[in-house]
DNA sequence: ATTGGCACTCTCATACTAAGAGTGCTAAGA
DNA sequence: TCTTAGCACTCTTAGTATGAGAGTGCCAAT
């Protein structure tokens, strides 16, 4: 099962000349472009073994080599070599510049579209953003708003800077100093505690309080229970299908069709990505690694980002399983610091 | 230049006919599918009529005909029945349906993104939305909150009931005393005003205010002049690439680039759509009539949907020339017309 | 004025061919 | 024993040819 030196170099080469090329590879031009100080029928026989063990494949018969999942696998754990440190180095003074650049803004949502452009600019793929999970952030603070009778505007901010309105209509009509009241009742009673045990916390409060009856407390924790359950999904940030276009493997339209239905019903590639939080760090998808089988040949790299204190969201890239592994794990990785850095000085 | 009834006939049963089928009609088929008591002869001479005037023309020599943009336009402009009226109804009813299962959000974010589902999902086109223009709506309150030392969070509230919040960076330190301070006395001084005509009405305010001099005031406009030059461009929302892609005049990749390319660059488009806010109501661009050169090979129907009181914002759908024009410039103009309904009421 | 008939044109799908790229295998060389 | 050169073989791709089919334009007859 061990790969000797030279079909590692082999391999390598093989696969570092399909990403840039998109052609299957041949043995002539893998002792070409490569010196190996191997001729071209050596590079066939280990070509031929590499095949017979899975790393390589064959679109037809007689035609140049093409890496499998197995193949990129191997290459993404053992083939990556050390100098990617400094051109990802070098990658990171773009991406700087970049963010620099586009993320003037300090607007979350706007924060978010930058950050999955700048994603699909530069791996030339498409990139995804998870917005932060509502519950994974830290209540810092609620306004309530009067707009009509019985509509009230409630905004929310997090410790992260997310801030977030909806408009609710409340069961019966409340004073604006009423409303005052009860967002310092809320203030005082949750601030930094992380939105997913606000709920809880409610629970206690409300049987602590069931004592000394308060219509103030008790109106605030059912108006607050009231926005809870409109928890908004997690929204998704995708860019770069003008990027997608121009790479060959999606020159057919049934292909990008395909590219397309998969990530258009956003609620499946939410829950996908969920599962990705669990771990931290960067994670790559290979092909048939993938856990949603319409992204069976596309490939994956995710990333999760922080927010005061946990794991709130996903940065990501999808593309096909031809990419430069190498960078683009490296761009994810630094777009994943860069947010969490933005996030924790809120 | 006048037609007689009998190539109206002609023309409708054309343009309708490849407006089903993207197929080139022949004769043949105009004399089977449409009971105009001709044979296919008679409506050959018609039709080499018909194209010679300018209305159609043939892809290539002995092939059928295909509608040119002069013919779509005296379609549009002439020959949609009158029997329209009652379709439009029954497709009103399925609209309606939709937007009440869909809308349920009062978000404006939402609801701007479900109006687009909406349309590309009825119009299986693109459906396109401009968000309403800040210069046009009317102001109603401000709110400050703040977040750090020198940062604060400004909410924003217009009557159309658009929340807008962004942070912005004082000058120097303001407390939460004074913010509420200021933020009544903008609420006092502002409400009700458009927002274009703010910042006259701020330099009028300075001029009085110049004698009897107060810090608050002063501070109060300084800090709305910050907001105000933070003035978002107007968001655009699009939607329904899944629909795009399968129509047959997208089949090919390059031509689906083209319309990606056209749409990417939303400043283009946002302008494009700023144009068509001048008149209210319905408009229809076929092919080249379209102002973006890009877009030479579509058609483009928008209208326009007022806030309070006056335009704000433009619906639209994009698709191929050959579009159902008669079905969709009911679809858009029954989404504009709701939309206004649900921003009147605020 | 309308219709039937007929020759003509052009596309599209299919089949065929030659060129080219790449392989696998074998035998000779280091 | 490993490497290399050579050669026959396979498979794709691009280009060409061919025939069917759809549609036209025009003419003569009604």
């Amino acid at each position: 099962m061990e790969l000797s030196d030279r079909n590692r170099d082999i391999l390598r080469a093989v696969v570092q000349s399909f990403i840039n090329t998109a052609e299957p590879v041949g043995s002539k031009t893998v002792s070409k472009r490569f010196d190996l100080g191997l001729c071209s029928a050596s590079i066939r026989n280990i070509m031929a073994d590499l095949e017979e063990m899975g790393y390589l494949s064959q679109p037809y018969t007689s035609a140049g080599r093409v890496p499998t999942d197995k193949g990129y696998r191997f290459y993404v754990n053992n083939l990556v070599e050390e100098s990617s440190v400094t051109i990802g180095e070098r990658h990171r003074e773009i991406l700087v510049e970049e963010f620099r650049t586009r993320l003037a803004s300090s607007d979350m949502n706007q924060l978010m579209k930058e950050a999955s452009k700048v994603l699909s600019f530069m791996s030339h793929n498409l990139g995804i953003i998870l917005a932060p999970k509502c519950g994974e952030t830290i209540y810092r603070k609620i306004e309530f708003i009067k707009l009509k009778a019985r509509r009230v505007l409630v905004v929310f901010i997090t410790e992260e800077g997310i801030v977030q309105d909806r408009v609710i209509e409340t069961e019966d009509e409340i004073t604006q100093r009423d409303l005052i009241r009860i967002a310092e009742f809320l203030n005082a009673k949750l601030k930094g505690v992380p939105l997913k045990d606000v709920r809880r916390k409610i629970e206690e409060e409300l049987r602590e309080e069931e004592a000394r009856y308060d219509r103030l407390v008790e109106r605030a924790l059912r108006l607050y229970n009231q926005i809870l359950e409109m928890e908004r999904a997690g929204e998704i940030y995708i860019w770069g299908m003008s990027e997608v276009f121009e790479l060959p493997e999606f020159s057919d339209v049934t292909k990008i069709k395909r590219l397309f239905k998969a990530i258009e019903d956003k609620h499946t590639l939410i829950s996908l990505l969920d599962t990705t939080m669990e771990a931290e760090g960067v994670r790559v998808f290979i092909g048939s690694e993938n856990p949603c089988h319409e992204m069976q040949d596309c490939s994956m790299i995710t990333s999760t980002y922080r927010g005061r204190e946990r794991v709130i969201g996903i940065v990501g890239v999808i593309g096909p399983r031809r990419m430069d592994y190498r960078e683009v794990i490296s761009i994810v990785d630094y777009t994943a610091k860069f947010l969490s850095r933005v996030l924790r000085k809120g």
